[in-house]
DNA sequence: GTCCCGTTAG
DNA sequence: CTAACGGGAC
């Protein structure tokens, strides 16, 4: 059902430096790769680290995934179970956390270098960190979009305005610190669930936050930033229905399939061609105590 | 090591009706009995019983209590799991309950009559119920003292007070509501480790809660009310250290076994000669999670 | 240390 | 519904 991969890497075999030419203070050395090996990222908002360990822990068993990105850790960087996670094989982190909300991790079986953390739209949260697997200089962006409370009003609630600032900072970001031809992954909770088949019912929720035209809007700026390619889509087109996400209200989640795709993985164009596989890991979801969010799953293999 | 009894009871052999002649509105109708198959009754302060709902499962597998009396429920009278505890054969009970805080219930595999609840001291705290075993007419109080809070002075610590206080209205309402001849048994968690061995160091406890002078002096007030036998001392004597609690905070509470004896199962005068054992369940203190209180657990055997 | 509860957040 | 937190209690 899932193939199996030995901890692999991208090998570099063409590298040189890029400048954009936008931008005249490029932040980060960009290296262009090509993968000889399958590599695999599994993104994952697990809603607890401390809660989820052990499921973690057989995500990693059954799946074994080069890199891994966590989104809601809910837990100060002091409680985040760092040694089980070494333990693993995963010695290397990136890291973004804050007692109590937020947080997010960037895991990797292998060096991290460029390590950032980021906090849009003037607020400290731990939302947002970069890493790139230093023997690749593939850049990984894990981030977790906030929610943006139940109201889809910018002006009565404050929550949303802030998830929608928060988008335009992202893209704002991309655009000005990165070049379409930098190889990078997006991978995160990014709480839009922007296309029809992206939520169970496109006409009941299209009032409902994640699929409010404004926030679909915000994202698709973030998308454009720099062209990046929503890797599932890419892969089984617009015409299915993809959920992520199940209420945690909904004891019969499964049956009813009352589901958003609210987690995504994107690339940068130049890793398109590399897409080898996207799947939703919806077996996690059943696991006991389960997280509302199922991981997805990008393999990105060899370019002929 | 523990002795394997079926459900049992206490069969009434003579069965009349006794006035106390000390008071002139006696509430309750009184039977006089004898055991003629062992009859046990356990004890448990489960901090929480919705908590160590499985341990409770686990105490009845073993140990087949006849009657169960329970403290600190923690669980308001909807919470108390009451449909498991009848599908594990415990169908009567009578309960006193409140959200959060305490919270006392007697299970029990046989009819109950009588049923009271008391709140005593002028709080309306569900720290007593008492019941009847219908077909033998033996009276069970089932009872969780205060704890007093930290600091022994009754003015400076209106719980201390508060404790002193419900000691003497137990005392005051045991005199006054029923006669010596009245075949009942009194078990809870009643915060008070009375005797030098009831605690792991008589000095360096003399000046801490539960062990203080002031309490004691009410507790043996409790006791006199209706000459009391404390099963536990009346078995092994006061030369033995007995515990029934080990702080939470201790992580090796058993080897260093700073315990004291806060739980107690009394018996009326009449029922003395049938103490046939009387332990410490210690076991059930290492399952997981624990509560601080181990139960303790009366036999009551053949009076020949 | 463990548990309840209300609050905040999702 | 699930989770973290802070406060109170033991």
């Amino acid at each position: 059902m899932f193939p199996q991969h030995r901890a692999s890497l991208l090998f570099s075999l063409i590298i040189f430096s890029v400048q954009t030419g936008r931008d005249c203070c490029q932040k980060h050395s960009i290296t262009r790769t090509m993968p000889v090996q399958p590599f695999s990222l599994i993104s994952w908002n697990v809603n607890s680290v401390r809660k989820r360990l052990d499921q973690l822990i057989r995500v990693i068993d059954r799946w074994d995934p080069d890199i891994i990105c966590l989104q809601e850790l809910k837990a100060g960087i002091d409680m985040v179970p760092v040694d089980a996670i070494a333990a693993a094989g995963y010695e290397h982190h990136a890291m973004a956390a804050q007692p109590g909300y937020n947080g997010v991790a960037i895991l990797s079986r292998l060096p991290l270098t460029d390590i950032e953390t980021f906090a849009w739209a003037d607020r400290q949260d731990a939302r947002h960190v970069f890493a790139r697997v230093a023997s690749t200089g593939v850049g990984v962006h894990c981030v977790y979009v906030p929610a943006g409370g139940d109201v889809p009003d910018r002006i009565a609630n404050p929550k949303f305005d802030f998830k929608l600032r928060y988008l335009d900072a992202l893209a704002d970001h991309f655009a000005g610190s990165y070049g379409f031809r930098d190889p990078m992954i997006l991978a995160g909770d990014l709480n839009v669930a922007p296309l029809p088949n992206d939520v169970w019912s496109h006409t009941k929720l299209k009032n409902v936050i994640t699929h409010t035209e404004i926030e679909i809007a915000a994202l698709e700026r973030v998308k454009r930033s720099l062209n990046w390619i929503d890797t599932q889509r890419e892969l089984v087109g617009d015409d299915d229905p993809v959920f992520t996400w199940w209420s945690y209200r909904a004891a019969d989640w499964e049956s009813t399939n009352k589901g958003r795709r609210l987690d995504h993985i994107w690339v940068t164009p130049g890793l398109k061609d590399d897409i080898a596989d996207v799947e939703v890991l919806t077996a996690v979801r059943h696991w006991s105590p389960p997280s509302d969010h199922a991981p997805v799953r990008l393999v990105l293999g060899t370019n002929p």
